[in-house]
DNA sequence: CTGTTAGCGCATTCAA
DNA sequence: TTGAATGCGCTAACAG
């Protein structure tokens, strides 16, 4: 492995000639930046990034926190790591990633040991020990979601008015009783910012629309989906739209109501809240997608903005909460309920 | 941030001392270790990552090369992402990821800047350019998925047998007319590994079981997936049954099929080769999973022990590469085709 | 059983 | 416009 040294060696000047070269930090000759170019291409030299990051106290890499149920995997994690991956080569960071379930362990060694200059958190819940841990270590850190914690920057889709928003266009559209399919029992229970933001703007779009909107709690046992959707179904009156926020089992809801006889939409009106971009699954339904691309990138721009930033527990500057207005995707209006039947 | 000399201070010790309490690589009394580790107690002492790296030439940490055709997005490979960073983490290991569209700069980049001790390649294709960067670096890498390559380790599923063993399973339950659903175009036509082998399983099965085997591409475009699937359900004699390995579109796939006419399994089998565990969709069907769980910790084990040893380009040690042998899942028998109909 | 010291590779301060 | 020297924090060889 070729050395700074080398590159002087060979280019015939100071290694700090070389290093300035590399960093720019002061006006160079032509003549010899030429040659030092010319160095580095023939030894294939790279500096090295840990003597960079001795020396100067930045690593260009951001700790990403994944947030792990053992044995259940979303879809949105994995898409959301990648897309946040991009987002931060764009600003010339890397991504680690620490996938210990909720645990504050991986999170806190790899703060403390220098290995990345700032961290962002997926999936935030609130009373989340990871903010305690890096509001703690000082630790610059941006949040993909929010629920309760004080001075750290975050983004999020408003997932209140998302389902408000959901519900008021079910209800405009004659539907008078809809059944929510809240997020997953676990994600509640683990105060998910998005799994308990959801439910209060069920509970408000109840209040406003004056339409039934019955909040279904979901299971991640699939096993008993069957049961719980004939349960909300076989209620009398018989609901004629489902606002979807778990989407975990979309496909499998999907089947189920087929299974049942119903056709989708013209018996139940499905209308999503959160889906993903390009799934095919969702894309001929009325939903509100989740702004995955938008959302990493301004988590990562809000993490590595906070990096240079004094971390002085202020609150930080204005603009730096992010509530992300839903919106309908265009084109799928929510389809009216049937005409009543008799009986 | 305390360092090394503050702990010795506090200790009273020498910095080297508390090296050594810290690496274990020497004796130390108890009473002076109990000394060190109350000081760095007392101080929240935690080394530098780019200190030691530094100074032992060990980062500890592994990159991830993710597949991204930008646009696209496989479930499989946030999954993979996920288990590989678990199984990384008890190995020891950290993981930095590169999303760059199978580019090479990011490998390249991290490889030479020293930011990673081992890469693991996602989804290899025949000819892929991540696998000449490597070798040309002389980088130790382990690979997820096998094409053409001469000298690295690497684990994949075994799918040309997967392929045929499904379709075997489907002739043998007395399917004569069978549509094989083929990986994404642009997946065959990067050569990813998984896709040319599945489609030579194809072709072998047909040979074996004298079943008629149509081989249908696919497309990712999901707009045309409606025609497609008519189409080939409108060949005579009418296909039985379906083997899929093209997994992205599978509840779109059942959707359309539903949206058809035809009951799954009772007009029409589906087979699936390569699903995921725990997917609910894929889970009361007749399959083949694939093992994320044990391939991702075999390529980590590949990766990490390829650390220490010399990159000899010989091709390494017996056992490094590991076809993993397809079994179906069980309690999921493949139905047999519905009677004869006159016609 | 423990202390002293050199040096990993780089960016920067001081000197010219 | 460039060179020389220093030190970031740590580990291991050497010395006691």
């Amino acid at each position: 492995m070729a050395t700074i040294k080398d590159v002087a060696a060979r280019a015939g000047v100071a290694p700090s000639t070389v290093s300035y070269v590399l960093t720019g930090s002061r006006k160079i000759s032509d003549r010899t930046r030429e040659a030092v170019h010319a160095a580095i291409a023939e030894l294939g030299y790279h500096p090295r990034a840990s003597a960079r990051t001795l020396r100067g106290a930045r690593t260009d890499v951001l700790v990403l926190a994944v947030p792990r149920k053992p044995g259940r995997y979303r879809a949105v994690d994995g898409r959301f790591a990648i897309e946040i991956s991009d987002a931060a080569r764009a600003h010339g960071y890397d991504v680690l990633m620490t996938t210990e379930p909720d645990g504050v362990d991986g999170l806190r060694r790899i703060a403390r040991s220098g290995l990345a200059d700032a961290a962002v958190l997926m999936a935030v819940r609130e009373r989340d020990p990871r903010i305690d841990a890096v509001s703690e270590l000082g630790f610059p850190t941006a949040l993909l979601g929010h629920g309760d914690e004080p001075g750290l920057p975050w983004v999020d889709l408003d997932w209140e008015t998302a389902v408000r928003l959901a519900v008021r266009r079910t209800a405009a559209a004659g539907h008078r009783h809809i059944v929510f399919l809240a997020c997953a029992d676990h994600e509640i229970d683990a105060r998910r910012g998005y799994a308990l933001h959801g439910l209060r703007g069920a509970r408000e779009a109840a209040r406003e629309t004056g339409a039934e909107v019955r909040i279904h709690p979901s299971t991640g046992a699939e096993e008993r989906l069957g049961d719980r959707l004939r349960t909300a179904l076989a209620a009398r009156p018989a609901p004629t739209a489902m606002v979807v926020q778990h989407l975990v089992l979309l496909p499998r809801l999907l089947a189920e109501v087929a299974a049942l006889g119903l056709r989708v939409p013209e018996d139940l009106a499905v209308v999503l809240v959160g889906s993903l971009p390009d799934d095919p699954v969702a894309e001929p339904l009325p939903r509100i997608e989740l702004p995955v691309g938008r959302m990493s990138r301004e988590v990562v721009r809000l993490a590595v903005e906070s990096v240079g930033a004094a971390s002085d527990a202020s609150g930080g500057p204005e603009g730096t909460r992010q509530l992300i207005a839903p919106h309908m995707a265009p084109g799928r209006p929510v389809p009216p309920p049937p005409p009543e039947r008799p009986g």
